[in-house]
DNA sequence: GCGACAG
DNA sequence: ATCTTGTCGC
């Protein structure tokens, strides 16, 4: 399908064609080793004013943990804010902050569940079905799936498990801090994706590239506001 | 019907 | 996500 038609898509009028994209899109997402070793990762994160939302896509470069450039986009959001369908709100937006990019990431990280979702599509899933690149999610707090506290201290982890199945892991990238809810989103792995955030995430609770996107977005939501 | 519930 | 101050700790 095309990456586009979900920036047309409207609450509830349209919720028959948002089933039909999440079932197309679910059937094309695929959970499997990393293929080569990220070097270019890209963090995305919104804030929100109202129905005005702000999306920004930070990039850096790997193992160094650089950043390299940002894309802020600022715009409308038209899907309001429903569990579960997430992606159909930011989603639009995420789409012309990667846009924005001069260089193209080869992993992307998402504030927000990968496959750990009801129908195995939270927006890292979704977004990396749909533009097929290998993404992340990386939530900090949990939608499905039950697990057992993991150790307290930095990089010790606990299976996530929905239905049965294992989805992702419950993440402590700091010592004694709150766990990041990790699960992978497309052409990646469980593993791959822990290991990722990871080293993503040495200093603070949530990994770099999300976090710079984050205050970024903040910081125009600011600006935008004196004005 | 009740409780859960990414951002 | 957003509404909001101080405060504890590195």
């Amino acid at each position: 399908m095309d990456p586009d038609e979900i920036r047309n898509l409207r609450w509830p009028g349209d919720r028959e064609r948002v089933r039909e994209i999440q079932d197309e899109l679910a059937g094309k997402r695929r959970i499997t080793a990393l293929r080569r070793r990220p070097r270019l990762v890209a963090g995305i994160d919104a804030s929100f004013l109202d129905d005005k939302i702000i999306c920004v896509a930070s990039l850096y470069g790997l193992p160094d943990l650089v950043p390299l450039e940002d894309s802020v986009f600022a715009g409308r959001a038209h899907f309001p804010y429903i569990t579960g369908l997430l992606s159909f709100r930011e989603g639009p937006a995420v789409l012309d902050a990667l846009k924005g990019l001069k260089r193209r990431p080869d992993l992307l990280i998402f504030d927000g569940q990968g496959i750990a979702h009801p129908l195995g599509l939270g927006i890292a899933a979704f977004m990396g079905a749909l533009l097929d690149a290998p993404s992340v999610g990386s939530a900090k707090t949990r939608l499905v799936g039950e697990y057992r506290e993991p150790g307290p201290r930095r990089g010790d982890f606990a299976d996530l498990v929905y239905r049965g199945a294992v989805v992702g892991a419950v993440v402590r990238t700091r010592d004694d801090v709150k766990p990041l809810f990790v699960s992978p989103g497309h052409r990646i792995d469980v593993a791959g994706s822990v290991e990722v955030v990871l080293e993503c995430a040495p200093r603070f609770r949530i990994t770099e590239p999300v976090r710079r996107a984050h205050l970024l977005s903040r910081k125009v939501k600011r600006e935008l506001m004196g004005e």
